[in-house]
Formats: structure tokens, sequence, C-alpha cells
DNA sequence: TACATAATGGTATTTAAGTACCAGAATTAG
DNA sequence: CTAATTCTGGTACTTAAATACCATTATGTA
């Protein structure tokens, strides 16, 4: 079974995470709060939201009281955003063999492929947390 | 780096050689010459060709002259049923968190995700092998 | 019949993702 | 100041997918 859009759990993770803690803002949230909303090892997130804290994307503070906050408004965020710092950096699909072993003078998946990563890419970009807060 | 799109280097392979062997029709094509000419492993090779095979994409004959052949035309050969095979079925993307660990009542991802997806599906579909066969 | 060729299929290795564990550092509350 | 909480970061384990290896079987040719 494979999905047709990469999306890795981690990406998924830090994206519904990303929104509850949006949520409760200005208020911190921890990782175990996450874990346990997203049903997810809280070893898994917190790794997940350590890399998002280093990015920027996220402030933490630690001790009692301690957890996570946005470090920047909700509607500033998207996805992409989201998803280049979890899966690293994005290639916009050209052939996956690559150019030193296909022998064709043209790319055989050349235009489809590439009009279709383009399409993920803007419709990543056109994700924002603030669209999943009320 | 990651591919917005996933297609593995063995659904890329599969393309790539039946195209060769469509074009080498009706006679046969082995996996070394394929190898040699895509510039990948043999036994990878033969393997990916073992699994077009057992699915009847194509027929293959052992001993010296041997290889593989189409099992129908190439009008008739998409990339979506070389994909199917090489991949495993395909999940039209709902969430990649399953839903029992989502809590949010609407799926974030949704329409996104499966327009997208969909998408993606009729462009598989609609690359066949014949459309690089002069 | 003997030999060389080519697919087959089982197994093993490699790689990456996900997950788990734990000691350490920072911070809050009592 | 002490104890409890929470992030940090390093390491290790597990699992699944991708890839590689190799002995076997089938077949055409001389």
């Amino acid at each position: 079974m494979s999905h047709l859009i990469n999306i890795s759990e981690a990406a998924s993770l830090a994206l519904h995470g990303l929104v509850l803690v949006a949520q409760q803002s200005p208020n911190t949230v921890n990782a175990k709060y996450l874990a346990e909303k997203l049903d997810a090892s809280e070893a898994h997130l917190a790794k997940i939201f350590q890399r998002l804290s280093k990015s920027g994307l996220v402030r933490s503070f630690r001790g009692p009281t301690g957890g996570f906050v946005l470090n920047k408004p909700a509607e500033e965020i998207s996805f992409l955003d989201i998803y280049e710092i979890v899966e690293s950096k994005i290639i916009l699909n050209d052939c996956p063999l690559d150019k030193t072993g296909c022998t064709f003078e043209n790319c055989i998946f050349d235009d489809a492929l590439i009009n279709i990563s383009n399409n993920i890419y803007k419709t990543f970009k056109n994700i924002k947390l603030s669209n999943f807060i009320e």
C-alpha cells in the first residue's frame, strides 16, 4: 500500500501538533499532551518538536508550565514550512532515475512530474496553520 | 532531500525498461542489456522484471536468445499499471495519520490531498508506453 | 549430449524511518 | 534551597522497504 504523495508520519504529526499548539495560544503546550492527543509516541513527538524549535517555528520553555508556543503568527506558518523542516529539502521532481543513469534524450517523466510537483508545492504553501483555528 | 511524489527507483526502472522492451519489439530484451542501458544493478532489474512477468505485463523466455517481450500492446500499458505492480496498491491519500490517531473532526488534509492524488492518478494513467516509441 | 545463456526464487544485506531509553540541563513552585 | 517538571540531545533498538547476492532451473545452440 503506497501513498502517491510523500508525507511521512513525522510531517503529519508536526502539522497536527502545531495546530494544537496554535489553538492553545498563547499558552504553552507540552509534548506529553500532544502525544496523548495525537495517540503518538511521546519520544517521537518530542524529537519532531525539537526540530521545529531549532528551526524557529516554535519556542520552547523548560520546567513545569513549560512546553511549546508558536514563534510567529499562525497565518505565516504553512505546511510547506513544516514539511521542509521535517522531511528535509524538497526536490521538485525531475526524473527519479538520476541523470547519469538515464540514456533517454528527453526525460520520460518530464512535464508530467514537474507540473504535479509544482501543484503539490503550491498546495502545501497554501495550507496555513491559521486555516485550522476557529 | 525528498521528492514530493512517491516514485521509487524500482518503478522508474520498470517504466524505462519497458520502454526499451517496447522499442525492440518483437525481439526479446534481456535483463543484462536493460541494466547496462539504464546503468542499474542487473540483480535489481531482474527482480523488477520478475514481478512484471508474474503480473502478465511481459512474457519471459529463458536460455540464450531469451529475455522479455511485452505481453500486450504498448498502448494498453500505462505507468499506472506499472506503478501498481511495482509499488503495490495505491492509497488515494486520505490523511497519513491513520484515523485512530487523529482527534480532529475533519481531516486537516482532506480536500487538498485527495484532489492532488486524483490528479496524479490520472496523470499516471495517461502515461502509456506507446508515448515513448517512434 | 554438453555447454553457455538467461530467468527464477530464496535469502541476505543495506538503508531509512520510526520508536524507545536515559542522563543532563533549565525552570518553576513550595 | 529542594523537588518536580519539561525540554535537550545522544544513543540504541525495531521494522519495513529497497537493493544485492547466489544457487537453481530452463532452454537454445553446437
